[in-house]
DNA sequence: ATATGTACGTTTATACGATACACAGTTTTA
DNA sequence: TAAAACTGTGTATCGTATAAACGTACATAT
């Protein structure tokens, strides 16, 4: 059942992106490195975005022909994961002191910004349980923040990926936002008076006349955006320091 | 500019999507209706799954061609889109007493659980800037259960959405761990030590050892997920209870 | 040195997807 | 009754992922 290096019953993905499988050494010497493969994927995500990515984009990327990929990639998800995940990169450096919270804060954001850097990371449909590196090292920086609660592991876990759905979901609804808004025809504050029937709608249209959906004078929409992500990722942070708090009651 | 129909000036799914554009009388009788086409989508979907939904699956199952759905619905996006809010419903009745807090959690449970009544409700990128019918009346009930609190319009708005990207990445999530949850080569506490290097991932190294990601005996997985959605849901509600609080407070 | 087997990139072919367009038939309206 | 509007259909285009067969290059075993 067990070959030669114990790696190999590990799915080829995740071999590949460990670098745990290299190539044989026999036959012609490759034309690419799996990295330029992914590097041009990115550039095309990038430049182009996620609904340009095509095995054969990318190949003339390259200057190859579109078949020639699967020599380095077993289908498009995988290219794609791989692609994701070395777009995303390792997390910054976070202050190794502070508080919880401010690691935590740091954290969340820089995640956020860097999902903000281009559209296409939150468009692919993320695996959020991490099983590449970069994506893993992000996991590891998120617990060390913790590290220093009385928490149970199992309660960091839960509140690192938590907090990592939500980052992701805001990130993605910002950019979404973006791009429904340049329809003005859309924007609540004159449609829905329109169209709801107040008994059916009260309390959104009680919303709406309040101004509640009103998005007046923005010079900086990344900013106001950001502003947006930040309002729950405080609350969220409210919400665990509530629960570290009673843990350390019950020390 | 303005036309005959004060509403022409908005785009054509909005009208559809609230019947506010009929077709017109002229011409021969209409064998569908959008209804029964959105319905042929969503008994497709439910059934075979999100990738198999195509234009002309769905004309299959009602015994017209293909193209013939465009006359009902200017693109796939279009129908898909009709089709996610007709499936997900009117949100049911919350209890009209409670506090905001009961109230709120029974509306995002049943959110949750709506989500997770069927995958590809997941899978579909949800646009949550409600603007269909079904998906409008879910956020009227989120502002409802914050209907007696001192928050203001803007900041109720705020905790409705915030708790609303929750549960969609939470429902996405637990789909997708239950997927890739077949292949038991990937449990974590197996494949993480061998894999990881101590120096680099030392936290999620130090969080498996503790069994943070041990999934033992779990009979009931639906149950088990709901467990942990309800982890981070009770973060937010007591992040906001904080709100609330300060709000109160300052009165 | 030579034979062998493996890995390389290409070519060709398949199957499926969305949807633009032209068409012929049907019903209402002027 | 003629015109206009709308119906569903059939055909055609273009793009996608990827399976399979092929000839070639080259490290290794003999």
């Amino acid at each position: 059942m067990s070959s030669p290096g114990s790696e190999d019953e590990l799915p080829r993905n995740v071999r590949l992106a460990w670098g745990l499988s290299g190539p044989g050494t026999r036959g012609p010497r490759r034309g690419l490195t799996l990295d330029q493969v992914l590097d041009a994927a990115i550039a095309v995500a990038n430049t182009e975005g996620f609904e340009a990515l095509s095995m054969s984009r990318v190949a003339k990327e390259l200057g190859f022909t579109t078949m020639s990929l699967y020599r380095y990639v077993d289908s498009k998800d995988q290219l794609v994961e791989l692609a994701w995940d070395r777009a995303i990169g390792p997390p910054p450096e976070l202050p190794s002191e502070g508080s919880w919270r401010e690691r935590l804060d740091a954290w969340a954001t820089a995640e956020y910004r860097g999902l903000r850097a281009y559209r296409w990371l939150t468009e692919h449909p993320i695996r959020t349980a991490p099983y590449w590196p970069n994506n893993m090292r992000w996991l590891d920086a998120g617990l060390g923040a913790l590290s220093a609660t009385l928490l149970d592991e199992d309660a960091k876990v839960q509140i690192v990926l938590t907090i990592s759905l939500y980052v992701i979901s805001r990130a993605r609804f910002s950019w979404e936002l973006e791009s429904s808004l340049v329809d003005h025809r859309l924007d609540y504050p004159t449609v829905m008076p329109r169209i709801l029937d107040p008994e059916k709608y009260p309390w959104v249209l009680a919303a709406v006349a309040a101004g509640a959906f009103d998005d007046d004078e923005v010079d900086d929409l990344a900013a106001w955006h950001e502003q947006d992500f930040r309002f729950g990722l405080e609350r969220l942070l409210d919400g665990i320091d509530v629960l570290i708090g009673r843990s350390e009651a019950t020390r």
